[in-house]
DNA sequence: CTGAAAGCGCTTACAG
DNA sequence: CTGAAAGCGCTTACAG
C-alpha cells in the first residue's frame, strides 16, 4: 500500500535517497540508511515490482517452460515435478521468484516463447520436459535471452543445458548387475529422440562392450518411458526361450521398469529370482513397490540447482560478444546414485 | 523489443489508439483495429506486463503459495504436485500466468505473504499444502486480497476454500468394504489438525455408524499421511489377536496405505485375503503396486479448476462491502471417485 | 472515433 | 552524501 513517496516523506528525505538506501548503493550515509530501512520495515514497504521492472528493464524473475503434453497427463511424469521443486528451491536461495509460463505455441505462433519472455522481461527461462528439437524453442535459444534446457541439447549465444550423467548412471547399473553374476543383460530404452534415452542406451552399450558381454538384437527393446511400453517390452523379453532369455534388464525409466516387472510377474517369472531389474529415475513408487525397485537415482534438487546456477551465470554475463560464433554447448552433468533395493537380487 | 510507440508510428496512429485497439475497447473503428492487430502480429508486439501492471494497478497474475516444508521433501507429497498441474491448467484456460511465490515467513516476518502479494500486485493467491491455522496466513486472508486455500478452512472478506468431498469419499469407501462383506473395519487417519484428515475420519465414523458396525478403540489408528506412520499403524493392527483384528482398513492416504500393506505383508497377512485395504488420493504409485491399491481418487484437475474459479470470482467482485461481516465460508467440494483395484478383494 | 497529456512507482544520470 | 528531474511503456480521463 505504502509507496516510496510515503516512505520518503516519513523519513524526511527524497525518493531518490530511499531508492538508493534500499538498493544498497554505497553513497548513502550509514545513519540515513538505517533509518530508512527501519521505517520501511515498520511500514511494511515493498517496492512495486512492476515499477522496478519497467525502469530497470528486467524483472529479476525466471520463467519455467513446461510442456503442456506432460501437464495434461501430469501424474505421468513425476520426475518433472520433482525437478520443478528443485528449481524452485534453488531460485528461492537466489532470492528470485518463478513464473510458470503458459505458452501455447500452436495458438500463438512460433515466436510465442520468446515474446512471452520479453513481455515479462524475464531474466531467463528454464525449459523442461520439452523436446529440444522443437523449432519454437530454436527461436528462444538463439535470441540471446539466457536460457537453460534440462535434458535437451541446445545451441545459442546464452543457452545452456543441464542433465543427469545418464551415461555414467547406466554404466554403473550394468556393472552392478555384472558384479551380481549376470552375463545376459538386456535393456528397455526410452524414446530414442530424447537425449536422456540416448545417453542411457549409450552407457548401457558401452558397459556391455567393456564387460565383453553378448548383446543379441532382442536384448534392446524400445519403449517410450511410460508404463505400458515397459509392460510390452517386458512381455517380449519374457517370451524368449529360457536359454536365450536375459537374466537381468536395465530399464531406462522407472515407470517402464514397473511395467516390465508386472509383465514378468504375469509371465510367471520371479523378480529378481528369474530376472533382475534395475530402473532409472528413482520416482516415489520405486521405493513403494514390492520387490522394491533398484534404480539409478537422479538428484532432482542438484539438477534444479545446476539449472538455476547455469542460467544466472548467463544473466550476469551480459556483455557477451554476440558476434562471436556460438560454441557447441557442453551440458553440465549432475551425478546419479545407484539405489540398491530388492529387484536386482542384491539388497534386502 | 518493439514498444507501443513503434507500433503506433508504423500504423500512423497515436499510442492511445493502439492501446484501445489491442485491449478491445469498443470505440475503435473496425478498420483501424484490424490494421493495428495485423501490424502487432507482424512485429511480434507484446505489451510490457510491467508497464501494464504499473498503470492498471493489477498484474493479471495469480500467486501460488506452497509450503516449504513439503517442498524439501518434495516427492513425499505427490498429490500437491498433481494439484499444481490442475491449477496451472485452469489458469492457462483463464489466460493467466502463475507465480510460484518463495516466501520465508520466518525470515521476512508475519506479514510477508501479504507484502509479497502486493509487491507483485497479484490478482489473488492460492494457498496449498499449508496448515490454515498459521497466523501468517491470517493476515493474508483478512487483508481483503482475493485468496483461496485448498484443504484448509479460512475466513476473510474475499477468502475461499476448496477441497475434495472427503467425507463422501470416506463414506463410499466404507460402504464398498461393507458391501464386500466386511464387518470389522478399521481406519488409519491423517494428522487430526488437518481438515482433510478430519473429514475423512468423520466420513468413516458416519458410515460405520450408519451401517451399525462396532468400532473398538484399536480400530482408529492415528498416522501423519506419510508412509512410515502407515507402516507403524498397520503393524499395530496386525498384532491384534485374530478374533479382534479388522478384516478391512480404510486408510486416509495412499502413502500410509502402502506402508500399511507392507506391514501386513511383513506380519504374514495377505492383502486382500486376510485384510482388505482402501486408500485415499490415488497417487501414481497406487496403480503401480501389487496388489494394486483400491483408493478414493481426488480429481486434482477439477480441484485446481475449482480453486481458480473461486479465486477469479473474488477478483471480479471488487466492490465488496468491506464493512459487512465476514460470513463463514462454505468450502467448495469437488467429488471424489472410488477406483477399485485389487487391494480390497473386489477387482481383478 | 481519435489524439495530447497526465500519471502509475520506481531508478538513475546529472548537479550540487 | 543528497535532491530535482527525466523517463521506463503503458492506460485512461479529458477534449475535440
Amino acid at each position: 500500500m505504502a509507496g516510496i513517496k510515503d516512505l520518503a516523506r516519513e523519513c524526511g528525505v527524497s525518493v531518490a535517497t530511499v531508492s538508493r538506501a534500499l538498493n544498497g548503493h554505497p553513497e548513502v550515509s550509514v545513519e540515513t540508511r538505517r533509518q530508512i530501512q527501519q521505517t520501511a520495515e515498520r511500514l511494511g514497504y515493498r517496492p512495486s515490482q512492476s515499477a522496478r521492472a519497467l525502469v530497470r528493464g528486467r524483472s529479476d524473475a525466471v520463467g519455467v517452460l513446461w510442456d503442456s503434453g506432460y501437464e495434461t497427463v501430469g501424474r505421468r511424469h513425476p520426475f518433472l515435478l520433482s525437478l520443478l521443486v528443485g528449481i524452485k528451491q534453488a531460485l528461492n536461495d537466489a532470492g528470485r521468484h518463478l513464473i510458470l509460463l503458459n505458452v501455447d505455441v500452436d495458438r500463438q505462433g512460433p515466436r510465442a516463447y520468446l515474446e512471452t519472455a520479453r513481455e515479462f522481461q524475464l531474466d531467463g527461462v528454464i525449459v523442461m520436459g520439452l523436446d529440444g528439437h522443437l523449432s519454437a524453442l530454436h527461436a528462444l535459444f538463439e535470441s540471446g535471452l539466457p536460457c537453460v534446457a534440462v535434458d535437451a541439447e541446445v545451441a545459442g549465444p546464452r543457452a545452456g543445458c543441464v542433465t543427469s550423467d545418464n551415461r555414467a548412471g547406466a554404466v554403473e547399473a550394468v556393472r552392478h548387475l555384472h558384479a551380481l553374476g549376470h552375463r545376459r543383460i538386456a535393456t528397455i530404452t526410452g524414446p530414442v529422440e530424447l537425449m536422456p534415452a540416448v545417453h542411457r542406451l549409450e552407457g548401457f552399450e558401452q558397459a556391455v562392450g567393456e564387460l565383453g558381454l553378448k548383446l543379441p538384437d532382442a536384448f534392446v527393446q524400445n519403449g517410450d518411458f511410460f508404463m505400458d511400453s515397459g509392460y510390452a517390452c517386458g512381455t517380449r523379453l519374457a517370451k524368449l526361450p529360457k536359454s536365450r532369455r536375459p537374466t537381468a534388464v536395465f530399464v531406462a525409466g522407472d515407470e517402464m521398469a514397473l511395467g516390465a516387472m508386472h509383465a514378468f510377474a504375469d509371465a510367471g517369472l520371479d523378480v529378481p529370482g528369474d530376472i533382475a531389474v534395475v530402473g532409472f529415475d528413482d520416482i516415489e513408487a520405486a521405493g513403494l513397490v514390492r520387490p522394491a525397485l533398484t534404480t539409478v537415482a537422479q538428484d532432482s534438487l542438484a539438477l534444479g540447482a545446476a539449472a538455476v546456477d547455469t542460467l544466472l551465470a548467463f544473466v550476469d554475463k551480459r556483455a557477451v560478444d554476440s558476434a562471436e560464433a556460438t560454441p557447441p554447448i557442453t551440458p553440465i552433468r549432475t551425478p546419479t546414485r545407484l539405489v540398491i533395493r530388492q529387484s536386482c537380487g542384491a539388497g534386502r
